[in-house]
Parts: structure tokens; C-alpha cells; sequence
DNA sequence: CGAGATTCATGTGAAGTATACCTTTAGGCTTAA
DNA sequence: AAGCCTAAAGGTATACTTCACATGAATCTCGTA
């Protein structure tokens, strides 16, 4: 019985003709074949790293503009057709793209130096070695031959905030230290002041060139989103109005064309998934409400489980309380959680520093302010819409097995 | 009334600790000559 | 004697704790008009 109402559901939805052509098109990973509106950039990049075509060491390079301006796009575009050519010409050129974000991966300087080394087929244990062993395998597997290496490092303003530029300026100085194969090194950040917070040396050798990308404006937008979706449409989807509002949206945070792209990919989707023949302008914002909740589901189910105890108990005390919550009475709330759970629970130290992460990862808004005879404090809202509360109340609930004796909304 | 001094609650930096993991070394056992 | 395995020793990165000091505006204090 339930077998064949499946099988039947299945067999709709394979007749079903879907609206995407090509979803991957409008998908934050698909390189097309060509970037528009980014041909200043484009040049001032290329030209700056032409020279490891003759085998000659480019400067470092530090690129910088807000998120959704196509600096990851154009850098990633413009190696691999190094690549290409360098292949062709039997030019060893080895590029290396990282980004510093990722948790576990290329947060620390360690795992940043062992992932690249690992990209040279060495096995680094995830700890237990010396920083500067990892330095010595990393700089002997680049020494093998004579090459040119290109490492790309994306957010690295991420990774410098967290360990210091310390680690910028050991990478400076391989080229002083090997002698057939030459670093150099491509920044890419979204962060317009952090390198002015750099030690002079590490910063006048980071920024040798720097290129600036501006956001795009509304027509630029417009313009991108038109061509990508041509093609991975289906003719006569989209209805009319739904692109320009769409590149609206994006415009109004700072023309982030990632985020224009998502948006009418999910915008697509859940079109499809009701069933209709186009994608409408309520679609749109539809979209926005799923893309926002599920960025904030993922990060909450890949945060540890101190972070996931911590932003719970943000979460009750700001729904159980009207107003402004402080560190305290979170830190009271989470050694309470603690033992429901029976955790143990973190000093208040640390806990300042999950609740600070947790700002970064822009699940929450925190402000230090001083309340003045009463002390000092992190202010704290959730930076959520409402409507995604409840499903991450019981995410967090299932993530950590609690059982909710009292419905408290 | 206004300029300092005081105060509170917590932010924040530095140093220390526990844990998990790594390599090296030394001993003990096996094996082959 | 050489080779191999194992366990102990010695070392590291990371997440967290402990200690101690920094912050900064509301409030208090006290001299002055």
C-alpha cells in the first residue's frame, strides 16, 4: 500500500518536467565560461601573475573586496588558466588554493601548513608535531624541483584575526630559504581594514600589489543573473520582474552576486516543488527565508556541542525573557543546562568565547557596552529571523537530547 | 554644580593544565645464519 | 647478529582553566561658586 502511493510519487516526479535546465549554473561552485563586468580586476590579476609563465616569481598579491564580488570567482578563474597554459608549455607552476575558513581544516597555523604540505602527498598527523617540523616537510616537498608555487589563501583575514601574522610572514620567507622553488602568495579577504593591523614588514610584503573589487550595481547584477539563467533555465521560467527584484535584493547588501544566484536558484527549487510552471516574484521571497534558514541550521549542526549548549541557552533565556540578556544570566542558564544534560559546564572565561564566536559566525549579535556602576557586559540578541526559531530550538533540543518539560512560547 | 574618584560585572590577555596524538628509543623476542 | 614488535619516554597542538588586570559609564564624593 504505502510502497505503491511511493512508487507513484516517484514516478510524478520523474514526469514532471523540471524547470532547471542546468541547476549547477546557478550554483556558488560553477565557473563560467567567462566573468563579466570584472574585466578591470581580471587584467590587473592576470597581469600581475603573468610572469610565473616565464617562470618568474610573481609579487604576492592581496586581493580584497566584500563578499560576493567575484574575487574568489576571478582568482580561481584566472589559475586555473595558468594552469592550462602551464601545462601546455611544461611549466612547472603548482598552485595551491586554501581556504582559511573552514573549520578544523585551515584554522590554526599547524593545520594551515599541513594541508599544504598534504598537498604534496605528505601525510601530517592532525597534531603532535612541531609547527616548525610541519615547516621542514612542507619546505623539503616544495624543494623536491624547481618550481613556482601559488598559494592562494582564501578569508585569510580569518585566519590572521585568530593566530597572528606570524604565519604570513614564515610563508614570506620560503623564497629566502629554498633553492630551486619560489612562494608566492595570493590573499584574498573581505575584511577592507585588517591589513592595516599588520605587523609593517608582513603587510608591505602581503600587499606588493593589491587589487580592489567593488561591488557590482543593480544592472551588473542584472546582467549576470540574465546570462547564467538563460541557460540554466528552461526557455520561459522566469517570470518577468523576478530577476530585476532579485538583483534589488542583492544590491541592497552590498552587491553580493552570490547571493543573487542563490537566491534564484532556491527560488527555482522550491518553484519546482510546488509544482508551478514559472518561478514567481513570492518565490523570491521564499527564498530568502529558506537560504537564511539554512545557513543557520548548518552552522548550528556542525558547531561542537559546548557551542550548541551555549547558543540553546541564549536562545530560552531570550524567549523566556522580554529585553536585553547579558553574559551573566546566559552563563547562569548554561551551567543549568549543563546539568540537565549532565555536561560539564565551562568556566565563564571560555564561555565569553564561545558567545564571541558565535557573534563571528553571525548567528548571534553581541556588543560590549558598559552599564556603568553595573558593570560591563556583552549585550546579546539573537541575529535570526523568528521564523527559524523553532526549528532550531529543536535541532538544538535533538542535537543534545533534551527533552522540553514545558513549552515555554 | 561639576570634576574626579569609585565601583561593578565582565571583557580580555597571559600563562598553566589536561588530553590526545606523534616520534624516538630501548628492550625483548624471534629468526636466520 | 639482524630484524621486528611493543611499551615507555619525551615532545607538540589544541581546548580549556586559572589568574590577574583592563574597561568604561553610572554613581558617589567633595570642593567650589
Amino acid at each position: 500500500m504505502q510502497g505503491k502511493k511511493l512508487g507513484r510519487f516517484f514516478e510524478n516526479y520523474l514526469e514532471k518536467e523540471s524547470l532547471f535546465l542546468d541547476k549547477g549554473i546557478l550554483q556558488a561552485s560553477y565557473m563560467p565560461e567567462e566573468i563579466n563586468h570584472r574585466d578591470e580586476q581580471m587584467e590587473q590579476v592576470a597581469s600581475i601573475l603573468a610572469p610565473v609563465l616565464k617562470s618568474e616569481v610573481p609579487s604576492n598579491l592581496f586581493i580584497y573586496g566584500k563578499t560576493g564580488t567575484g574575487k574568489t570567482l576571478t582568482i580561481k578563474y584566472i589559475c586555473e588558466q595558468l594552469k592550462e597554459i602551464s601545462e601546455d608549455k611544461k611549466i612547472s607552476l603548482e598552485i595551491l588554493y586554501l581556504n582559511c575558513k573552514l573549520k578544523k581544516i585551515a584554522d590554526t597555523e599547524y593545520r594551515l601548513i599541513a594541508q599544504l604540505a598534504r598537498h604534496f602527498g605528505k601525510a601530517i598527523p592532525p597534531t603532535g608535531l612541531p609547527t616548525d617540523e610541519v615547516y621542514n616537510v612542507f619546505f623539503n616537498a616544495l624543494d623536491k624541483k624547481k618550481r613556482i608555487i601559488l598559494v592562494v589563501l582564501d578569508e585569510i583575514d580569518q585566519l590572521i584575526k585568530k593566530t597572528g601574522d606570524e604565519l604570513i610572514y614564515n610563508l614570506t620567507r620560503v623564497n629566502t630559504e629554498l633553492k630551486r622553488s619560489k612562494v608566492s602568495i595570493v590573499g584574498v579577504s573581505n575584511d577592507l581594514t585588517f591589513i592595516n593591523n599588520l605587523d609593517p614588514r608582513v603587510k608591505s610584503s602581503l600587499s606588493e600589489e593589491e587589487v580592489l573589487f567593488p561591488p557590482y550595481n543593480a544592472i551588473q547584477i542584472q546582467d549576470i543573473l540574465k546570462k547564467r539563467s538563460k541557460s540554466a533555465f528552461q526557455p520561459n521560467i522566469v517570470e518577468a520582474g523576478v530577476i530585476e527584484k532579485c538583483a534589488a535584493y542583492a544590491a541592497r547588501d552590498h552587491g553580493d552576486a552570490r547571493r543573487a544566484l542563490e537566491l534564484l536558484r532556491v527560488a527555482g527549487e522550491l518553484a519546482e516543488r510546488k509544482g508551478q510552471k514559472t518561478i514567481m516574484i513570492e518565490n523570491l521571497d521564499e527564498a530568502e527565508d529558506k537560504i537564511e534558514k539554512d545557513r543557520v541550521l548548518e552552522i548550528i549542526n556542525s558547531q561542537p556541542k559546548q557551542f550548541q549548549v551555549t547558543l540553546y541557552a541564549i536562545i530560552l533565556k531570550k524567549s523566556n525573557q522580554k529585553g536585553k540578556i547579558f553574559t551573566g544570566e546566559i552563563y547562569d542558564y548554561y551551567k543549568q543546562v549543563c546539568n540537565e544534560i549532565g555536561l560539564r559546564p565551562l568556566t565563564q572565561r571560555r564561555v565569553s568565547d564561545i558567545i564571541a564566536e558565535l557573534d563571528m559566525a553571525g548567528i548571534i549579535n553581541g556588543q560590549v557596552l558598559s552599564k556603568g556602576r553595573y558593570g560591563r557586559t556583552r549585550e546579546i540578541s539573537l541575529s535570526v529571523p523568528e521564523s527559524v526559531k523553532p526549528k532550531m530550538i529543536s535541532i538544538l533540543e535533538n542535537a543534545l537530547e533534551i527533552e522540553r518539560k514545558n513549552d515555554s512560547f
